[in-house]
DNA sequence: GCATATTTGTCGTCTAGGTGACAATGCCTG
DNA sequence: CAGGCATTGTCACCTAGACGACAAATATGC
C-alpha cells in the first residue's frame, strides 16, 4: 500500500492540528461538513469526553458494525478512516459517508434506540474511540457548549446529503464526479500529499478504488473508469501514486457551474 | 381545491393531538423522521419558545425564503404544509422535504451563518412560527431537554435522507415511488381522510401533483404518471378525491422488499 | 361563468449509462 | 517468487427513463 492517508504515529497530535476551515469547495464548505468535533472541543471537555472511551485498532476492511446490529455506541476516528455505507436488497453498496481523523460518527442513531441502520468498516488501518451512549448523552447534558456542536455538526451533515441528494437527482456522473474530487480534495488538504503537489493542484489524498467511487456517487464501476480516463485525457485530473491529483481546479468547478455538459 | 390538509381553525389543537408513534412504515420510522417537535415539549418549553416568535401567514405558493438568503430564522409549522426544495444549474427542481404540522425546520441551516441553502415555499395555505436564531439557540442552551430533542431531530433526519440517497442510488422509479406513499402515508396518517378509507386502506393525505412526485423522487414527470397508471391498473393505489389511497400496503411493501421488479 | 393556467395522460424518439464479459495489470501473501 | 485476488481498462449490447410534443381534463382567478 501507499503512504496515502497513513494513520499518524500518534493520533491525537494529528488531530490537534487538523483545520480546513479556510477550504472552499464552493456553496458548501466540505470542511465544515466534514467538521472535526474532537479538535473543536475545549481540552476538558475533550477529557470529560475521552475518559469514558475505548480504544479500538482496525485493520483495513475490519468491521466495526453492520446494519441490524445493536450496538449503541457513538464513535470518534483517532487516525484512518471509516467507511458508512448501506447496502440495498438488490446488493448495491452505497457509501453514505467517509469518516475522516477526529470526525464523531454513528451519532445521528444513537436517538433510533433500536439497531443500527448501516454498516461500518475501516477503509484502511484505523484507530477509533468508541463510547457508550449513555456516556455520551450524559456528556452532552452536562456540556451544553458540546451539545451546540454537535447539533452543529449534524446540521453540517443534512445539508450536505441534502446538497448530494440534489446532486444524485440532477446531475450526470461526470458532474457527480467532479463535485466528489473538489469535495475530498477539501476534506484531505490537511494532510500534504506524499509526492508533492505542482502550484495550483489539489491532491485528493483518499485512497479510493473506481468501485468506491461509483458507490458514492450512484454508477457502475465501468463508467466511473472511462468518466475518469476522460477527464484524464483532457488534462482535468492526473494519477499521482494511485491517487487522483485535480490539475485544474477551475475546470472542474466551471463544469460543476455548468450542469450537465 | 379539495379538502385535503386543510389547515385546522385553531392549528394549536391540531399540533398537540398529533401522534403518528405508531406507525411503521418498515425499516424507518417516517413519523420519528417528521417528529413533532413542537409536541414534544412541555407546556413550559412551548412557551419559552414561542413567545419570542412572529406568527406568520402563508397563502399557498408564498415564499418563505429562497437559496442565498440571509434569513436567519428558524420556523414551525403551526398548520399546513412547507416544501423545501433546491434547484440545480439546470433547472431541474428537487423536494428535499415536506415539514408537516409541528415540524420545524430552517434548523441545520442556523449553524452555517452565511446565507439560506435551499428554498422554502407554502404548498398550500400555512401559518409559521417564526424564531430568531439568537432567540432559538439562546432557547436550546437554558433548556438542555430540548436541545437534545432537537439532536434527536436531526439525526432522525440525517437518517431519513440517508435513506433517500440509497433509494435514489439504487431502486428503480416504481420502488421509489411506492417508498415515497407508504412515507407520506405514514405522515399523514393523522389527518382523518375526507372522504374514508376502506379497511387496510392508507391514505395519503397530501396534496402532490404528478410533478411533485417527480421532484421528490427525481424523476421525470412523464414517467411518474405512467408508472402511477401502472400501480393503478394493478390495483395497489388508487385515486380518491384528488389524492391517493393505498389499497394494498403489502402489495407496495413487497416492492420494497424484493428490490427493482 | 368565462378565460387562462395547471395538471394529467399518452405518444414516439433518443441516449446516458447499466450489464456482462474479458484481458491486462498490479499487489499482497504465503 | 509464484499464485491468487483486486483493480483497471475496454468492448458490445440493451434498456430505463428522459425529453418534446401534443390533446384532454381540471382548477383558478377575474
Amino acid at each position: 500500500m501507499s503512504d496515502i492517508s497513513r494513520p499518524a504515529a500518534d493520533p491525537f497530535s494529528d488531530i490537534m492540528t487538523h483545520d480546513f476551515s479556510s477550504i472552499d469547495d464552493g456553496g458548501d464548505t466540505w470542511s465544515d461538513a466534514h467538521a472535526n468535533f474532537l479538535s473543536s472541543l475545549s481540552q476538558e471537555e475533550t477529557q470529560d469526553l475521552l475518559k469514558c472511551s475505548r480504544r479500538l485498532d482496525l485493520k483495513s476492511r475490519d468491521l466495526l458494525f453492520r446494519a441490524g446490529d445493536r450496538s449503541n455506541d457513538v464513535y470518534i476516528v483517532a487516525g484512518g478512516c471509516i467507511r458508512l455505507f448501506q447496502v440495498s436488497t438488490t446488493g448495491k453498496e452505497t457509501i453514505l459517508w467517509f469518516s475522516f481523523v477526529g470526525e464523531i460518527f454513528g451519532m445521528a442513531e444513537l436517538w433510533r434506540g433500536n439497531s443500527r441502520q448501516i454498516h461500518a468498516v475501516a477503509n484502511e488501518a484505523t484507530q477509533i474511540y468508541s463510547i457508550r451512549r449513555r456516556d455520551f448523552t450524559d456528556f452532552l447534558g452536562t456540556h451544553p457548549e458540546a451539545a451546540m456542536k454537535a447539533i452543529g455538526i449534524l446540521s453540517a451533515r443534512v445539508r450536505s446529503l441534502g446538497h448530494i441528494l440534489v446532486g444524485l437527482a440532477s446531475d450526470n456522473v461526470e458532474t457527480r464526479i467532479a463535485r466528489l474530487l473538489i469535495r475530498f480534495a477539501a476534506v484531505s488538504s490537511g494532510m500534504r500529499c506524499c509526492s508533492g503537489t505542482t502550484e495550483g493542484e489539489l491532491c485528493v489524498n483518499v485512497r479510493l478504488t473506481h468501485q468506491d467511487i461509483a458507490n458514492l456517487i450512484g454508477a457502475s464501476r465501468q463508467t466511473v473508469t472511462t468518466t475518469l480516463a476522460h477527464l484524464r485525457k483532457r488534462g482535468a485530473v492526473r494519477m499521482v501514486n494511485h491517487h487522483i491529483h485535480i490539475v485544474r481546479p477551475d475546470h472542474l468547478r466551471r463544469l460543476l457551474e455548468l450542469g450537465a455538459a
